[in-house]
DNA sequence: TTCCTTTACCTTACGCCGTATGGTTGCCTT
DNA sequence: AAGGCAACCATACGGCGTAAGGTAAAGGAA
């Protein structure tokens, strides 16, 4: 009525907002230029004239996690500084964690991505000044970084997701299973039942709980300290 | 003229090996029904009579690839045979990163698919035998499986790929990027002048070489020496 | 006021994809 | 000879990303 413009113009940052919003939602999957139009009550080809297509679309995207990350770890470093390297680094990696654990597609995209995110570079060379402050040479630091691998960005690299999400196992068969499976695979089961493994918490979709998350990072972290010589 | 059949009948063996073929050659990308079906003289179609359709394709793929890996591994094991705990493992990883080193479509593959194959089972319960031998709890042994993620598949999940394969980038722009580079990320840029970093073996695709993927396993189980208490 | 350019959005169409449906062929058995 | 069945194919549908070109409206210049 009073205003002119019957809805607010389409713009490269409210596409990639309502991408996320979809993606959070629904999914990688879901993502395709249609659905991300229909939800914008626009046509496909509109995002075009904002964005330069798909893969710019999935690079905006990966730009905006690697913000969100910038800024969680600043926060980060703020409260941590001061300390030793490996509470900073810590620190870093963990506000990286809880980023991605609020996009649980960012790990999934982010590795099939066919380029290097210009903003992960800056990430990188703060986890570099980390390390020399720490004491390490470059070598050491180069190898650190190649260690630590997805670690770095917040996330275990699992490589297989547990069993299915919401897919009820039959009870039934999975006891008669349990008993073949048993003697094909002794160890297995046996840890299976000796860690009781209440799937407590399966964060990010992947069997990777936090306590897992850490004690790697601390694993890495004390042979880096031994590396250091 | 001879022989009656105009040519060897399809079956699920003959797919699974030109779409392994294909992939090897030209990438994930390229294996589509229609692709696969061509090259076998034969329309798209008939491909679901041997197979239930690509999913069931890419499950056949995964499970090609873990079935070398566990031929690579058992010789691995035979000839690690008495050897300790860590020397028994690396062997397993080393086997299974030589298998990859071969497909190197693989680790992408597997990190997609939406359900543990079972041939990973077994495998795993190899890795938890050794673990055991070695003397580690079973509650050990799981934070080990964890720490290990894609290592213990053969593979280091780095989360980009270096620059681009082929693409030359322009020296002059680069050299004028590199003074801004040095500014705006000096460690990192310090750290690549002090490597020199060769780039001598960009094995996988990944800048994840052979050195580095050892280096990263040294650690792990050094670690894990030290938490076996 | 009139005209023209630019911006923002839309329509249509093309060539891919995976696959449901329903033939058609030719060997094997009886 | 006849029927069955395994193996393969033709057609078609809905969805994808996007090239090419059309259109409505806003803004500045005359």
């Amino acid at each position: 009525m009073g205003a002119r413009k019957s809805r607010e113009p389409l713009s490269r940052e409210r596409a990639l907002a309502a991408a996320i919003a979809l993606v959070d939602a629904e999914g990688l999957a879901a993502l395709t230029m249609r659905r991300l139009a229909a939800g914008l009550g626009v046509e496909a080809m509109s995002l075009y004239y904002h964005l330069p297509g798909k893969e710019g679309l999935l690079d905006g995207l990966v730009e905006a996690v690697i913000g969100e990350i910038e800024v969680a770890v600043g926060r980060a470093e703020a409260t941590a500084a001061g300390g030793d390297w490996r509470t900073r680094l810590r620190g870093r990696f963990l506000a990286a964690r809880a980023v991605m654990l609020r996009h649980p597609w960012a790990p999934a995209l982010l590795s099939s991505r066919p380029t290097i995110p210009v903003g992960v570079y800056g990430y990188y060379d703060g986890i570099i000044a980390t390390l020399r402050d720490g004491g390490f040479s470059y070598r050491i630091a180069h190898r650190a970084l190649h260690a630590f691998g997805s670690l770095a960005l917040g996330f275990a690299q699992e490589v297989f997701r547990p069993a299915a999400a919401g897919g009820a196992t039959d009870v039934e068969a999975a006891e008669t299973d349990l008993a073949a499976m048993a003697e094909a695979l002794p160890h297995l089961t046996a840890m299976v039942a000796a860690e009781a493994h209440a799937a407590e918490d399966p964060t990010l979709g992947w069997c990777d709980s936090q306590t897992e998350f850490e004690f790697t990072l601390d694993l890495l972290f004390d042979g880096l300290e031994r590396a250091r010589e």
